[in-house]
DNA sequence: TTGGAAATACGAAGACTTTCGTATTTAGTC
DNA sequence: GACTAAATACGAAAGTCTTCGTATTTCCAA
């Protein structure tokens, strides 16, 4: 017997919305279209069905205006972050959230400029938290 | 006409799989069945049909040890690590690292130690590269 | 050499995802 | 009030993932 998994992670197509809905504030069907890449060639019964979907699943809300909806985000983009960020430190990391920012700066694809954007920010949070 | 997309990245049992035999260095079917947490209850043929699937795919080998196929990572923890972070920065940071580390940070999740710690990389990082 | 336990090979079931076509509903116009 | 363009509702198809049962292969001990 399989149970069946509320997933509180979207799925690829869903999270491609999401960015867009973020990205807008709110929207409607066309708007989500007219945002997507020209080449994506996506049938706008197809773009229905998954902000449907994502309603469903609490991802996002709606209200009716006039015959459309328009779309909102439910979840925040930060605290999406966070979630995934949580789930992979955990995942692929054994939980310790310094392994994962480790592997990031050991990978030469961050520019110095980004490396110390970045310790900009510790050295923020560790004297503003210092009591 | 919807073409199979090759991916490059582990499902949830796959990764489930990886994750022990990263700590094992390699393994069988049984050594795999005997890591899992004893409430899995995974039938030995599942975790068989995983490591032939992982095969498949790459990102596991295997060589034959009397009649037990003796599996090893292909893949390994590192470059996998590297390879989710630079999907995850793109899909869901707009590509800047630096602003998933602030995530990161912002969320009280990390200790002092753990602060420090990264200081410490970028320190090390910054001076040894700069020419 | 042969019987049998243990391993592998494979197919299929059920869940989820992504996509789209068809059917239905709806708001606004004449 | 009826018509129509646009929107929504829904089901189905094709793909992937996860799980397991059955069939087959394989080693080795008696």
């Amino acid at each position: 017997m399989r149970q069946k998994k509320r997933n509180e992670f979207l799925t690829e197509v869903e999270l491609e919305f999401m960015t867009e809905l973020w990205a807008l504030g709110k929207g409607s069907v066309r708007d989500m279209l007219a945002q997507l890449n020209p080449d994506r060639n996506l049938a706008y019964t197809s773009a229905a069905t998954i902000l449907r979907i994502m309603e469903q699943k609490g991802f996002v809300s709606s209200e009716k205006q006039g015959k459309t909806f328009i779309y909102s985000p439910v979840l925040a983009k930060d605290a999406y972050q966070s979630r995934t960020l949580r789930d992979l430190s955990e995942k692929l990391f054994d939980g310790t959230p310094a392994s994962l920012v480790a592997r990031l700066v050991d990978d030469d694809g961050m520019s110095e400029e980004a490396l110390k954007e970045i310790q900009a920010l510790l050295e923020r949070r560790l004297t503003d938290d210092t009591p």
